[in-house]
RNA sequence: GGCGAGAUAGCUCAGUUGGCUAGAGCACGCGGUUCAUACCCGCGGUGUCGAGGGUUCGAAUCCCCCUCUCGCUACCA
């Protein structure tokens, strides 16, 4: 087979903490595919994956799981996720940890190299931290007071810390961008980056944290260790023998990656800072980033307390293999989410796999067994139907071709089955079981079942990559092997005289739906089970470690956490504690109570509402963000605190004169601060 | 608020630079067939192509406007 040159790919490295679920397993499968796809076309392929193992959540998950260390901890997860991985039969060169020595050193080096050369420098970061997210937040960017990305409690923090001057590089980065349109996939992501980013100017980027150890220190700064992006992203190159000063002859070979494999939701990771940091490394930029969606469970969220959570092996078990693989590339489209649901799985099961694939085989093997003794021979009596099907069974391999180039792999499969379907159809234009009664015929029927044989078999090898197992079986039942993909443009190459199976194995026996649905319950039960039972757990191992403020944010029992249940012990929230102030300064702040005498929400706003305030004899108008908390209609006839000599503002295009004081708790709820007696509107607060 | 994507058969979606009776898969109905896993093959849709307006000989496809959905992002005194 030609070589067409290497290929190197590679998915986003998986979190180490906890088990993926099949939305993440989606992307192993989806690299896998094309990985396997690109061998099997001629190319020297390299595909990495691997996990990422270092951050504030993975010490406190591991402390919650009862293990010891961080290190043990990582060595556990990782182990699942390579054994999920190898479940899925998926073909990577390197599982790259990120807490391997190589890996470790190597970042080191790069975060020296960046400080020696200015790219780095030291400051201080302030804001609302999420540890989940392992981020900081604004305020402004906070969604009902929690973390607009996992939705967990945030705190506030500032810490000492490293950054990286991102807007050094971003206009070399816009002309890339701009120069190789196929650089961001898909392209709205692109739009996306530009305009919200990289146009409007590129904050620096923190690239240290001092707040936990579990991390690669920074070699000149103990305190510091390298920020999760920094040290995840570099995976990519420390994988293949990157290094500082003398890269290995693979890294020669394979950087650039051709293809970065990642969930959408990281796209801004890989096609703003990751570029950046190789552009300050003088290394050139990966080929393509390609943000795929996400497949979503039908209607509702996956969560693992209510035990909807799809995992892979779970699947397995219902499917096996490589019905799982081609459910997922199947029924995720390119741009958009695509949905999960027992339903479609058992339909896609048994409408492509059961009917038109392995009923295929099936009857055709059953066939060549009842009339020629298991002896496929081409006995070339041709028929005037015969031209149509070779020209599809030829035809195949450009389409899929061209629709893998695009990396349209939900495409590529249609294509594959629709090389089946027309041999169903062969089936019924030649009618083999008439055939078999007139022994004048015999050899045409010899001819049709090769053709049959011939055109499974090219059709089992295109489908190889993306269902090795059920290709192995049908080429095993066909005596046969796979064929290279540059000999599938010819009909005929199935040796004739080749004696089939006598005993066929059924690809794939169908799903009753009750059935599956029925087994889907107890998986259902059983993840809840285990759910509680691991918070259980964790709060008991947190509240050994002395985590008790972790520890009580662990809620037990199992109905929908709701915060402001009654009864429970109020812990109280701290806040950063702001620079001391005079008297007259205070003195110079003028509050009094206001009544609202009219209110409405503020049309150019999702978050605003607009008020009328009586104070005393005078009415003003202000504005506040807390039309989540309160509707219009009940704001009128509050008596509520007012800041009255505050500078106006225009917000949303409508002037504010004051403000409105409330108290806010951890979660970012909203109360008005009403007098607790009854008292006039313009009373002074003093 | 800004930027972007989308609204097409019961469901999931295709519809390239505007052009013949608007398509595919699934589901459904009817017919055929019996080698096969109650399977396969064929046939079957008068769908307001989200609403309205415009350009054109001609628009799902271009322009304007409206409604709704989604993504990213901001402001929220």
């Amino acid at each position: 087979m030609q070589n067409k040159g290497k290929y190197y790919i590679t998915t986003a490295i998986a979190y180490t903490s906890g088990k993926p679920h099949i939305g993440n397993s989606y992307e192993i499968v989806l690299a896998d595919a094309i990985a396997r796809y690109k061998r099997r076309d001629g190319y020297d392929v390299h595909f990495q994956t691997g996990s990422d193992e270092h951050g504030q959540k993975i010490e406190t998950r591991a402390i919650e799981a009862g293990f010891s260390s961080p290190k043990e901890f990582v060595d556990d997860v990782a182990g699942t996720i390579k054994g999920l991985w190898d479940m899925m039969d998926t073909s990577y060169d390197r599982f790259i940890r990120t807490t391997d020595e190589d890996h470790v050193r190597q970042v080191q080096k790069i975060f020296k190299k960046f400080y020696d050369q200015g790219d780095i420098y030291k400051g201080s970061y302030k804001g609302m931290y999420c540890t989940e997210c392992e981020a900081f937040y604004t305020e402004s960017q906070l969604v009902d007071g929690k973390c607009p990305e996992c939705g967990s409690d945030v705190h506030p923090a500032e810490e000492e810390a490293y950054f990286f001057k991102m807007s050094k590089y971003a206009p070399a980065l816009i002309d890339h961008i701009n120069s190789h349109p196929e650089f961001i996939q898909p392209v709205s992501r692109k739009n996306e980056m530009m305009n919200n980013f990289l146009l409007p100017g590129l904050q620096d980027l923190c690239v240290s944290r001092t707040s936990f150890k579990w991390g690669i220190p920074v070699t000149f700064d103990e305190k510091h260790v390298v920020y999760v992006w920094l040290d995840a992203l570099s995976n990519y190159i420390t994988g293949i023998g990157y290094d500082v000063d003398n890269s290995s002859e693979d890294y020669k070979k394979w950087w650039p990656a051709d293809l970065h494999l990642i969930g959408k939701d990281i796209i801004r990771f890989h096609t703003i800072y990751w570029p950046i940091f190789l552009l300050a490394l003088g290394e050139p930029l990966p080929k393509q980033v390609f943000g795929h969606p996400w497949l979503l469970q039908g209607g509702e969220k996956m969560s693992k307390s209510k035990g909807n959570v799809i995992y892979a092996d779970d699947l397995v078990s219902l499917f096996g293999v490589d019905p799982v693989k081609y459910f997922v590339l199947h029924e995720m489209p390119y741009e958009n989410d695509g949905v999960i649901t027992w339903e479609l799985l058992v339909e896609r099961y048994n409408s492509d796999l059961a009917n038109t694939l392995g009923n295929l085989v099936n009857r055709t093997i059953a066939m060549s067994n009842k009339y020629f003794g298991g002896v496929v021979a081409d006995k070339k009596v041709e028929g005037g139907v015969d031209a149509d099907l070779k020209a599809v069974v030829t035809g195949a391999y450009d389409k899929v071709e061209e629709k893998m180039n695009e990396l349209r792999v939900a495409d590529a499969l249609t294509e594959i089955f629709a090389v089946f379907k027309r041999c169903n159809k062969y089936i019924d234009e030649t009618e083999p079981w008439n055939l078999a009664k007139d022994e004048a015929q015999s050899d045409r029927l010899a001819t049709v079942l090769y053709n049959l044989v011939e055109g499974i078999v090219v059709g089992a090898s295109l489908l190889e990559p993306f269902m090795p197992r059920t290709a192995a079986k049908i080429f095993e039942q066909l005596g046969t092997t796979c064929r290279d993909f540059d000999t599938l443009s010819q009909f005929g190459l199935y040796e004739s005289g080749t004696k089939i199976t006598d005993a066929p194995e059924q690809l794939f026996a169908r799903k009753d739906l009750e059935v599956v649905l029925a087994d889907a319950a107890k998986i259902t039960e059983k993840q809840k089970a285990e759910y509680f039972e691991a918070q259980k757990k964790a709060k008991e191992n947190l509240t050994k470690a002395g985590m008790i403020k972790e520890a009580n944010a662990i809620k037990l029992g199992g109905e929908e956490d709701d915060s402001s249940a009654a009864g429970a012990t109020e812990d109280g929230i701290d806040i950063p504690a702001k620079d001391e102030i005079t008297y007259d300064q205070f003195s110079a702040m003028q509050f009094q109570v206001g009544e609202i005498i009219e209110c409405e929400a503020v049309p150019k706003s999702k978050k605003l509402l607009c008020s009328k305030v009586k104070i005393g004899s005078q009415v003003k108008q202000i504005v506040s963000g807390i039309r989540k908390y309160y509707s219009p209609e009940e704001m009128v006839g509050k008596k509520v605190m007012v800041l009255v000599n505050l500078k106006p503002a225009t917000l949303a295009g409508v002037t504010s004169e004051g403000m409105l004081l409330c108290a806010e708790d951890a979660e970012g709820n909203l109360a008005l601060m009403t007098p607790e007696k009854t008292m006039p509107s313009g009373a002074e607060i003093c």
